[in-house]
DNA sequence: GTAGCGCTGTGAGGCGATTCACAGTATCGC
DNA sequence: GCGATACTGTGAATCGCCTCACAGCGCTAC
């Protein structure tokens, strides 16, 4: 029903209300939110649409009503955990990005089998070794895992994960993943992304909408 | 022409022939490059139908052939310089997952502005202070930049690296940027890849196609 | 009260990317 | 040599997302 890419938009929306609009800032215009997100009008009410909070005409929306929609469609009723695996450089970067930034969606467990890093407390967070996975998991009934381990070790623990009763895995390594296919996966590949970037800085027209 | 996701393909198919084949493999046929990228046969062969190698059938296609071939399309002829701005945890992680990988795309110039960074090197790349963005990038001939500051910073940065020519840009802020628009951004925003994860991890279909 | 304005919500259409499906062909076995 | 096989390369069909464009409406001004 959801596209993917509206769920990701509808998450922009949110942060871009909370953290970068005026405060005291009552009302938003389709095409104001557009602007700060960088995507048509059109584009925005579409996301909208479906969601229980409505716009009036001459106003726009209620940026509180607004935010609370955002927030029933996006976040877990009570809560949801989520585990982050690889505390190198990059799970690190993750962690103090993301903690403390939404209440419903927190990362409460952290793994690594390096010894100097176990036991150590990372952002309010305890890095257990990666032996005590699948312990952690089940008792946490944790569904949501973030991948920061080497290529080599990337599809070995997705196979825990998913056997732990993961069902969606946002992967930071450089390998694609094979999962069964009700297990919700992102890549997010840096190389990928890179090389992307530098193909379109040259020569080529990059894809994109005129201002 | 060529779609931008079809370049990221191409990159990943390298990858995979270059780091997650079997040493000595002389050929590989669109299915078994499929299943490694989890795409399917039919988008292979599509991907590199615009290359110069081409297929046998029954054989597949030459591995050093299309390596090759694949490097004359991602690859700049002479060599791409890439600048990293911000050498925070994720600057860092960015750094050394980079560094050496590739031959024609290295990061030659990181930024920060913090003094205790400045002049440390990192992975063999020595830190500037911020100041000496617009002479490094000029001198340089820079036209590829990391952005991974923090989200209060990355407009002005994105306006500063634009104007020193910059003309491709790989956000990891969490604000999309305004650029004219003959730059190419890629946003890579971690927090909108989680929140969507977390999403699909719940109740709803994922968006995937069967195995 | 009423005219006018400008926004929302949304059906319909368009466009780009992916898949289908098949013609062409190199190889193998006999 | 020749038939069978399984793959590549690719036009055509399909699919899904985004934009267009407009009906409906609430607000404002007078």
């Amino acid at each position: 029903m959801v596209q993917p890419h509206a769920i990701g938009r509808l998450s922009l929306y949110r942060r871009l209300l909370t953290d970068h609009l005026n405060p005291g800032t009552q009302f938003v215009f389709s095409h104001e939110l557009a602007t700060m997100a960088r995507v048509s009008p059109a584009q925005v009410r579409r996301d909208l649409m479906h969601l229980d909070s409505t716009g009036s005409p001459s106003k726009g929306y209620r940026v509180d009503e607004l935010v609370a929609s955002l927030g029933n469609e996006l976040d877990h009723p009570t809560g949801q955990l989520v585990a982050l695996v690889g505390i190198g450089n990059l799970g690190r970067a993750l962690m103090t990005y993301f903690q403390g930034r939404r209440e419903r969606l927190a990362i409460t467990a952290a793994f690594d089998r390096d010894p100097e890093k176990v036991n150590r407390v990372y952002q309010g967070c305890r890095c257990h070794h990666v032996e005590e996975l699948e312990t952690v998991l089940k008792r946490d009934n944790i569904r949501t895992t973030i991948l920061a381990v080497p290529a080599a070790d990337a599809q070995r623990m997705a196979d825990r994960l998913v056997a732990a009763g993961v069902r969606g895995l946002l992967n930071y390594a450089p390998v694609p993943l094979r999962v069964p296919n009700d297990v919700y996966v992102e890549e997010q590949d840096m190389t990928t992304a890179l090389e992307r970037v530098a193909y379109f800085a040259r020569e080529r027209r990059p894809p994109r909408r005129e201002d």
